[in-house]
DNA sequence: GCACGATGATAGTAATACTATCAAGACCTT
DNA sequence: AAGGTCTTGATAGTATTACTATCATCGTGC
């Protein structure tokens, strides 16, 4: 339903209607609107920071690591995502399109102060240490970081609404473009071959 | 008002009370709270656009353009930008930490389609093209703008709020860190030196 | 002195975001 | 099997928001 119609016109009157109970009820497990999108915002990163983790497990390589990293913001990693039984295809398109209000708010520093932002801010520190140990010389890893993320999020979804602003085309596989344009991206800033599979031309990263 | 409380404790009852008008009065003036923001980005991108052409007149160098233009989207740019007698100071505080809004929204297409933004498309695409003509060759160059110009919005952002998440130390010169940031990735990204200063060291990047 | 266009004031509505209260059922203990 | 408690749901109500409709006023030009 919020996917749907959106954040702003999803009401927790529309989704007691929906599920065939009251409104009252729906606050009983959670406060309000907002602290639901927190709580599926957060529960994509610890989805994908999940992943990650998993893929660490059983790669030493730091750089794969990384690449690897940019594969899961850019929705083309293989497997399914595990984040909590919610649809891990459903819920990236709400965190693409509703994500930045979670902390566009007057109350984010009193959020943050209760930890509200963490699954998102671990996410972050897991993947500035993959860039710090790909190239340690770099002066802006959490910047590039939060760049990194916050982009993969804001082309995916001006390649779908103001595709002007873009080179990536809407389509099949806007997320496999969006990952090379990442990768691409990453590797220029940290000046180095982000995966193996070297690639023989520019071409191919277009 | 919109500055202090936020964009959704903000209301059109409460200004009205304010300037001692009525609720009604201000609806004449704008559709809607949403339009609005709509008014106040764009004159912002507006603004910016306007400083960009001036200095673009007297500078024939591609690079030295974009390099105001990364000093324009970064606030360091020394002389003040006209935007339709606005505080330029408090206007970009607003955008910074509104203008996400303006667009995440189920009307986004329909916005669009009206044109409500082309005053942010039209800045992007004239970065877009200094973009070009300083490297040719590089294949993401609106992609590369949209990045540039919503990192300098979320990297400020969090600089004051989120502060784990980036370098930039929040303080009197945050704005000349960013600066620094978003010239140093674009410089990589587009391999080049960006200006003519040419800092000796990494530390003055830090 | 009058017409009119722009603005303001008053009042009202539907929807939203809650809150309070009470009722029903599950389950746990003795 | 009875009693108590804990969880959940249903009902009803409130303050606020986001508008809309209507009427009054005021300055300006002719």
């Amino acid at each position: 339903m919020m996917l749907m119609m959106g954040l702003e016109q999803f009401t927790f009157k529309k989704l007691a209607v929906e599920i065939d109970s009251a409104e009252a009820s729906i606050y009983r497990y959670f406060e309000n609107k907002h602290q639901l999108l927190l709580y599926l915002v957060s529960a994509y990163w610890e989805g994908l920071h999940h992943e990650l983790d998993e893929k660490l497990k059983s790669t030493k390589d730091r750089m794969q690591g990384l690449d690897y990293a940019l594969q899961l913001i850019s929705g083309v990693s293989g497997r399914p995502v595990f984040m909590a039984s919610l649809h891990p295809d459903k819920l990236r398109r709400i965190v693409v399109a509703e994500s930045s209000k979670a902390y566009h708010t007057v109350q984010v520093d009193e959020n943050n102060r209760k930890g509200l932002f963490l699954p998102y801010k671990r996410f972050c520190y897991e993947l500035t240490e993959l860039v710090r140990s790909v190239n340690a010389d770099y002066n802006y890893p959490s910047a590039l970081v939060s760049t990194l993320i916050e982009t993969a999020l804001n082309e995916r979804y001006f390649s779908d609404h103001l595709p002007s602003l873009t080179e990536l085309k809407s389509g099949s596989n806007v997320d496999q473009e969006l990952y090379l344009f990442l990768r691409d991206l990453c590797a220029r800033v940290l000046q180095t071959k982000l995966d193996s599979r070297r690639h023989s031309s520019q071409q191919i990263l277009l």
